[in-house]
DNA sequence: ATAAAACCTCAAGTAAACTTGAGGTAAAGC
DNA sequence: GCTTTACCTCAAGTTTACTTGAGGTTTTAT
C-alpha cells in the first residue's frame, strides 16, 4: 500500500479551510493541530488537518469553546491519524450537547413570548427566570426575580 | 390611582436580578438599563429595570450580544415605561432568531455524525462544510474544501 | 456619634479567540 | 539571479462582557 505523501504549506491550508493563517498558527500553538517543518523550517500539514479545522469550526458553531475542543481531541488516538470510528466518536458525544442545546433554546423559545410579554415576573417554571443551565457558558445561577413589578 | 414610587438601590436590583453591582453599571454605561439619582448621588432605579435585565439575560441565553440587544431596546418607548405589548414585540422578533438558530442546530445535529464520522469531506450539503451562516457569529464565509482528504 | 456596610468614580485587569505589525528568511516565478 | 510572494517569530493590539481595585463619600445600624 502506497502511503500518500501529501503535505499543505500553511497558506494551503487556510485556503482550503476557510481559515486565516495567523489562525492556523493559533490553533497550532493551543495544541489543537500539529505541524512538521521542513528544511526551511516552514510548516508543512498532513491532509487529516483539514478535517481538524473543520470539526474545530463545526465545535464552535454548536457553542463549545477551543478549550473543550482541546480536551474532546485529547480523546482522539495521538499515535496514528485519527480514523472515521474516532471521529463518530467525538461526534456522538457532542450531539448530546446539540440536543441539549436545541431543547433549551426550544424552551426559551415557548416561553419567550408568554414571559417577556405578560406582566408576571416571578415565574417558577420559566427558562428565562429560573435557567437551570447547564447551557449558559458561565452561568451566574438561578435568580430571585419577586412581585415588585407591576406595570 | 396611586402610582408605586418604589424605588431600589443597585444593591437590591444586585441581589434581585442576580446580577453583580458592577454589572449593573457596566450595561447603564452601555445604555441598556437607566438610573436616577438621589440627594447623595446614589443610584434608585424604577421597578422595570428587573425587566430589563431579565431580558438582557434572556437574550444573552439565546446567543443575543449586548450591542444588538441595545438595539432591539432602542425600538422600545423611551417616553413612558415599556409595557406588555412593547416587550411582546421584542419577543417576537428575537422568536425569529431563535427558530433560525434551533433549525441550524438541528441541521448540524442531523448531519453530525455522519459527516465528521465520514470519509467525505467534500461535502455539498453538509452544514458544517457548508455554513450558510445567518447564525455564526462573525462567519469567515464558505469553505472550500476538496478531495484531498483521504484518511 | 460612630463604625460598618453600601455606594461613588475611574482606571486597569481578565478571558477568549483571534488579528496586526515589525523585522527577517525561504521559496517561486520569470 | 533577482524580485515578489509566502513564511517565520514574537509582541502587542482588538472585541466582548465584565471584574477588581484604589481612594473617597453616604447610609444604616447600634
Amino acid at each position: 500500500m502506497t502511503k500518500s505523501t501529501k503535505v499543505f504549506s500553511v497558506g494551503e491550508v487556510a485556503k482550503r479551510s476557510g481559515v486565516a493563517v495567523s489562525t492556523l498558527h493559533f490553533y497550532e500553538e493551543k495544541g489543537l493541530i500539529h505541524s512538521r517543518r521542513n528544511t526551511g523550517n516552514q510548516r508543512r500539514y498532513q491532509p487529516d488537518v483539514l478535517r481538524r479545522v473543520s470539526v474545530i469550526k463545526a465545535a464552535q458553531k454548536m457553542g463549545v469553546s477551543l478549550s473543550e475542543i482541546e480536551q474532546a481531541f485529547a480523546t482522539l488516538p495521538n499515535k496514528r491519524t485519527p480514523d472515521k470510528d474516532d471521529w463518530a466518536t467525538l461526534a456522538k458525544y457532542w450531539r448530546v450537547l446539540l440536543n441539549q442545546k436545541i431543547d433549551y433554546l426550544t424552551s426559551l423559545r415557548d416561553s419567550l413570548t408568554g414571559c417577556i410579554g405578560c406582566g408576571c415576573l416571578s415565574m417558577k417554571h420559566c427558562p428565562i427566570y429560573n435557567p437551570d443551565d447547564m447551557l449558559a457558558e458561565k452561568g451566574t445561577g438561578p435568580v430571585l426575580l419577586d412581585q415588585a413589578q407591576e406595570d
